[in-house]
RNA sequence: GUGAGCGUAGCUCAGCUGGUUAGAGCACCAGGUUGUGGCCCUGGGGGUCGUGGGUUCAAAUCCCAUCGCUCACCCCA
């Protein structure tokens, strides 16, 4: 049997209504905060991605996933929507033509890891994208759409973590400092930390090795080496966070695995989602830009994940999917008439009406039956001898009530009760 | 890339100190009402016990390999 390839999934019928509510509270809140729609390819020329987020990131290390075309081109399966999205924003300008684009887009990503739970290799992210600005105020908004999207997904056990990593400069000046303090006592950090010594010494924090969080302990602080005007923007993020009635927590040690971040960074963690518990991280960067050979332009961003979201919703279950139904089903008492029944299954789906009948030749019963398992509002008998005199018996499934009336006057019967 | 656990019906699982035709619940189909659902009752269909090999008189059950899934590490949504 051909399965479905590791790490992607299906999403059957049933979890559909699970989804479009998700997706409807998406488009409804980025709405609200008057954020537009941007839809870019699902793959990319394999250099955006490298430059665009790091050669050094384990994304582009080790994730992506690559291959060359038959006109040997270096495609990539997008592990992230950041870089398009500012790839599209400078091929067609779109910075000339408004000084601030508040973006956002819903979309599948792919990043070949070993699949387990909340992480897959074809997974959905959402996720806004406001470019041309460096007002904090976007770096607050970028949470509170996040958070509220969260919030009226019904989730409550979440956890709000915020940093800052400063400008480049400081935040290098700083690197060099724990640099120094690490030097002495690298070889008694453990193998792993001593590998994220090279690689991104600021990693080290993240140790769970005991030893290392002893050594950690002492170490220097980023948030204690930012420059002045990082410091500045990361307390009026936090006052204003306060404000919007956001609970959030500043974590020192929140480092975003990804090279384009400066100030302020953040995340949303779910306690109800097993270890992949990040629902949704971003921040803000300010020179990507132009590493991507556009105009220098601000910007600050977050990214979602649906399928984790949907897990925390099911473990907390929070999300209350509206029951689908039909209005109408129509059975047939003699086999002959399946036409005629056909037929007025198409009159009132013109008439959007959303309308059923059977198809498999079954007994009254059976069909009665799939009317009660599709929550048929109302089940049409079309048939024996009030047909003969241009009747059919109309049954309200829910009161179990049923009336005669004139097949040619079902319209009116039908859609007054709709 | 590393480690652990698990693969029996469409789904959830029982059976596993090896021993007659492999079970249950749910779902599905039919009947109980030859023109009427939800509850109930009766019956039915459906399984190479992941795959391959080995041990044995005998394997779903023990051993090995392989594939797949799951969870965790790394890292991330």
């Amino acid at each position: 049997m051909i399965k479905a390839v590791t790490g992607t999934k299906d999403i059957l019928p049933d979890e559909i209504p699970a989804w479009k509510l998700v997706e409807k509270t998406i488009e409804r809140i980025f709405h609200n905060f008057n954020y537009k729609e941007i839809r870019t390819p699902v793959f990319e020329e394999t250099s955006l991605f490298a430059r665009g987020i790091g050669e050094e990131t384990d994304i582009v290390g080790k994730e992506m996933y690559s291959f060359t075309d038959r006109s040997e081109n270096n495609i990539t399966l997008k592990p992230e929507m950041t870089a398009s999205v500012v790839r599209a924003f400078i091929e067609h300008s779109l910075g000339k033509q408004q000084s601030l684009n508040k973006l956002y887009y819903v979309s599948p990503m792919f990043r070949q890891e070993r699949p387990q739970a909340g992480r897959l290799r074809q997974f959905h992210q959402f996720g806004a994208e406001a470019l041309g600005s460096t007002s904090v105020y976007l770096d607050v908004e970028m949470i509170q759409m996040a958070f509220e999207i969260l919030k009226e997904l019904g989730l409550k056990d979440l956890n709000v973590k915020i940093n800052s990593l400063g400008t480049p400069e400081s935040r290098n000046a700083y690197k060099e400092k724990l640099r120094k303090f690490l030097i002495d006592k690298k070889n008694k950090l453990s193998e792993d930390s001593r590998k994220r010594f090279d690689k991104n010494i600021l990693r080290i924090f993240d140790s769970k090795d005991e030893n290392d969080k002893k050594i950690m302990k002492d170490a220097p602080l980023l948030l204690d080496h930012l420059d002045s005007e990082s410091k500045e923007s990361f307390e009026i993020v936090k006052e204003t966070l306060k404000l919007s009635g956001i609970p959030f927590e500043v974590d020192p040690y929140l480092v975003r695995g990804l090279d384009y971040y400066t100030k302020t960074t953040f995340e949303i963690i779910s306690g109800k989602v097993g270890s992949q518990n990040a629902l949704c991280g971003g921040g803000r960067y300010d020179l990507l830009a132009e590493h991507l050979e556009g105009e220098p332009t601000p910007g600050v961003g977050f990214a979602a994940g649906i399928e984790r979201i949907l897990l925390a919703c099911e473990n907390e279950k929070s999300l209350k999917s509206p029951e689908e139904n039909i209005d109408l089903f129509i059975t047939r008492l003699d086999d002959e008439l399946s036409q005629k029944v056909f037929e007025i299954a198409l009159n009132f789906r013109r008439k959007n009406l959303s309308v059923d009948c059977d198809y498999l030749d079954r007994s009254l019963k059976a069909q009665m039956r799939e009317a009660n398992k599709l929550k048929a509002k109302y089940v049409l008998f079309i048939g024996g001898d009030e047909y003969k005199s241009g009747m059919a018996n109309l049954k309200n499934m829910e009161s179990g009530e049923q009336k005669l009336v004139q097949i040619d006057k079902l319209d009116e019967v039908l859609l007054s009760q709709k």
